[in-house]
DNA sequence: CGCGTTTGACCGGCGC
DNA sequence: GCGCCGGTCAAACGCG
């Protein structure tokens, strides 16, 4: 565990080396090079993001007690198992839009001007995400994989189907490890290098069989101690790797993107949100899905809470700046 | 030998 | 229509 923090978001201006992502991230860095951060347990999550390329909705939440009840877990899986949704009438929803009118969310990586850090969390979703989601649920990932797999033998089966793009959850850690140990184990399957980057990106995959939950690994042009990792898809099966005996993931909702599947909020609120940070205090984000319920809330400081269990033992310190725990920065 | 990585080619979407 | 670019494939290769 390291220092982390939140790092405000830039006013929305240009685009950057990421904004080739499909979403936005927002920074999150440990204050600690070494040791190296090699598993995403070490990492913080900090922002959802939304939407695929096209129709890409996002939005920043104020991720501290994330942060917080995340440290009490063994992994980010547990970190969502342990947090089970609470409330669904608050949770704010984003809400598709063009990722060009959007403002460049990676501009908050082009600030990694504090020393502190934070990881990130970002999730993407939108109607196409949600279809994906459903078709997970219902068993349609193996067609899917088959189109996958026959894409290149076979012309285009659908010529007119978009492809549909699995909802995307986002991580800026600061490591100098690229690949962080997430439980999982993944297959690379590709790289390419970065427009306006020298860094190249790296695609993974999910190894378990039937598992189509791939992730995307590059670094920031602007901080190259900067590692974005974005998943994609949900796992139908537990982490091979259950550190300190942890539950696993549940075959029918695993993924990040199931806790994404509500994540739509609306490009205004966004906006508003993407530069609210700790200023606001609540925000919900819940999922539909039941079993994977991760729920964001940040309404309240519950002195009994895992988060004050942090604070009381020092650590949230080092999650959380104190700086960040305070004002957030505004513009 | 099995598994993971590397890497060039290919495909499809999108903007101009 | 063309070119760019992100994403994927798959053969070759490396490693334990």
């Amino acid at each position: 565990m390291a220092n982390s923090s939140f790092i405000t978001p830039p006013p929305a201006t240009t685009t950057s080396d990421i904004d080739q992502m499909p979403s936005a991230y927002a920074l999150s860095t440990t204050a600690t090079p070494p040791p190296p951060l090699n598993s995403i347990f070490d990492m913080m999550p900090c922002d959802i993001i939304g939407g695929d390329q096209k129709a890409g909705s996002l939005g920043f939440i104020d991720l501290l007690d994330i942060n917080q009840d995340f440290g009490t877990a063994a992994s980010l899986f547990d970190w969502f198992a342990q947090n089970p949704i609470v409330g669904s009438q608050q949770q704010q929803t984003f809400v598709p839009s063009p990722a060009s009118t959007l403002p460049e969310t990676s501009e908050v990586l082009n600030n990694p001007a504090t020393p502190n850090s934070s990881a990130s969390i970002s999730s993407s979703s939108n109607e196409a995400g949600n279809d994906a989601f459903q078709q997970v649920k219902t068993g349609d990932q193996e067609e899917e994989q088959d189109h996958d797999k026959t894409k290149k033998q076979l012309k285009p089966k659908k010529k007119n189907q978009k492809r549909q793009r699995e909802p995307r959850f986002a991580f800026m850690t600061k490591s100098e490890v690229d690949h962080l140990d997430d439980g999982f184990r993944w297959r690379k399957y590709g790289q390419k290098a970065v427009k306006n980057s020298p860094y190249p990106r790296s695609y993974y995959r999910c190894t378990s069989a039937g598992c189509g939950v791939k992730k995307r690994v590059e670094r920031s042009s602007d901080d190259s101690s900067i590692v974005v990792t974005t998943y994609e898809g949900q796992h139908i099966h537990p982490s091979p790797i259950t550190p300190r005996g942890s539950i696993g993931i549940l075959t029918d909702s695993t993924g990040f993107g199931a806790a994404t599947s509500s994540f739509v909020i609306p490009e205004t609120q966004y906006q508003q949100h993407a530069y609210m940070y700790s200023s606001s205090p609540s925000l919900n984000i819940t999922t539909s899905n039941t079993s994977f319920s991760p729920t964001f809330s940040f309404h309240q400081r519950r002195s009994d809470s895992p988060a004050s269990l942090l604070r009381d033992h020092g650590l949230l310190q080092d999650i959380v700046p104190s700086q960040m725990r305070k004002e957030p920065k505004e513009e």
